[in-house]
DNA sequence: ATCCATCTCTTACGGCATGTCAAGGTTATG
DNA sequence: CATAACCTTGACATGCCGTAAGAGATGGAT
C-alpha cells in the first residue's frame, strides 16, 4: 500500500507505468497547487490524467502527497544549490549565485510560496526550510569569517532574514507590484546591504 | 441579513446581545484561528459560547467572518501606529517605533503570521497589508529626504522588505529559534542596516 | 504466446465541514 | 406588556476527504 517514499523501505519493485503515474500526479500537483493551494485531490488528479483514487494507491493522504512533493522540491534545490559552488565561490559572489537558484527553484515551485503548505505538516523530515537555511548560514559564517559579511549578526538569523527577503520579493512580483527582474536586483542588493557587504558581488576579491 | 460592516451601510440598528455576541466571536476567532489557522467554524462558535448557526446569522461565511476580523485587526493597528508619531519623530526613531507597533499588535494577532488567511480573500477591502505599508513607505520617504536613509532604493521596496523582516523574525519566534527579545533587537538591528541608516536608531538627530 | 502480479478504473460508502432553512423559545426595548 | 429582534435547536444539501471491493487492463517474465 503505497510506501511512496518514508523512510529506508527497501525501494519495492513498482511497474513501469505506476512509476509514470507517480511521477505525472507530482507533477500535476507541482503546477495546480502552484496556481492554487488549495485545488482538491480531484484537481490534481485529473491534471495527471488519472483517477482521484489512483491518486490514494500511492499516496495515503492529501499530506503524504504534499510530504513526498516537498522531498522531491527540497532535492531539486538541493541539486541547485550543489552547482552553485557555495563553499567555493567568494562569499559575495556565493551569495549571488544562491539568490539565483532561489529564483530558479521557486519559478519552479510557486506554491512554496505559500507558507500554509510547508507549515502544515511539520513533523520532522528534510523539505526546503530545514535544508536550505543550514546551507546559507554556512555560507555565511565563511563570509564573516573571510571578513567579507559583517560578524556581528548571528549567521542563523542572517540565514533566516536573506531567505525571507527572498520570499517577499517573491510575493512582490507575485502581487505585481514589481518585475521579476526588478526584484531580483533589489533583492541582492538589500541581501548585500544586510549581511554588511560593503560593495556589489564581485567587489569582494 | 447580516451586513456586519460591509461598507457605509447606515448603521443597522442593533440589539445590545447581538452587539455582544459579534463581539465574542470577533474576539473568540482572533484567539482560536491564532492558535490553529484551520479551526472550523463550530470551534470558534463554541469559544464564543454560541451556537455555529449564530454564527452564520452575523457572517454569511467564514470568509466573511476573515474579513470583519482583518478588518478589526487593521483598525487597532492603525490606532497603534497613529500613537507611534511615525510623522513627527526622527525617522530611525520612527522605524523603530513603527515594528515596536508591530510587535505589540503581532502578540494580539498571531493570526496574521499565517500569510494564507490574509492572502485569500484578496478582494480590495483594507486589510493590514492595504493600509500599513503606504504608512511605513511615506516614513522611509521622509527618511531618504532627510539623509537619514538611503534613497537608492525605492521606498516602496524597502517598506515591503521591513515588513516581511519583521515577520521572519515573527517566525522565529514562533518556530523557538529565537526569544521574543532577541528577535525583536535583530529585527531592528537589520532594518535599520538595511535602510541605509549608518547608526543606531537615537544616532540619527 | 501465455500467465500472473500489479495497476487502474468504477462504484459505493462513511465522515466531517460548510452553508441554508424553518420552527419555536428568549430577550431587549418601546 | 407586547412586539420585534435575536438566539437556539434540529434537519438538510453539498463538497471534499479517505476507504473499500471488484472488474478490467497492462506490464513483465516464462
Amino acid at each position: 500500500m503505497a510506501d511512496t517514499l518514508d523512510t529506508a523501505t527497501p525501494a519495492r519493485r513498482r511497474r513501469s507505468d505506476a512509476r509514470r503515474s507517480i511521477d505525472a500526479i507530482l507533477n500535476a500537483a507541482r503546477i495546480v497547487l502552484g496556481e492554487r493551494a488549495d485545488a482538491s485531490m480531484e484537481e490534481i488528479a485529473t491534471a495527471a490524467g488519472v483517477t482521484r483514487q489512483t491518486v490514494y494507491a500511492h499516496f495515503p493522504s492529501r499530506d503524504a502527497l504534499m510530504a513526498a512533493l516537498i522531498e522531491a522540491a527540497a532535492a531539486e534545490y538541493a541539486a541547485l544549490l550543489d552547482d552553485a559552488g557555495l563553499d567555493t565561490a567568494p562569499p559575495a559572489d556565493a551569495l549571488a549565485q544562491f539568490l539565483d537558484a532561489g529564483w530558479r527553484f521557486l519559478r519552479r515551485y510557486p506554491l512554496l510560496l505559500n507558507p500554509t503548505v510547508t507549515r502544515i505538516h511539520r513533523p520532522k523530515s528534510n523539505d526546503p526550510h530545514d535544508v536550505v537555511p543550514p546551507l546559507l548560514e554556512r555560507l555565511i559564517r565563511r563570509g564573516q569569517q573571510t571578513g567579507d559579511f559583517d560578524p556581528s549578526l548571528p549567521a542563523a538569523w542572517l540565514a533566516a532574514a536573506v531567505i525571507g527577503l527572498q520570499h517577499t520579493a517573491a510575493a512582490e512580483v507575485a502581487d505585481g507590484r514589481l518585475t521579476a527582474a526588478k526584484a531580483a536586483a533589489l533583492c541582492l542588493e538589500s541581501t548585500m546591504r544586510l549581511c554588511g557587504s560593503s560593495g556589489r558581488p564581485t567587489a569582494s576579491r
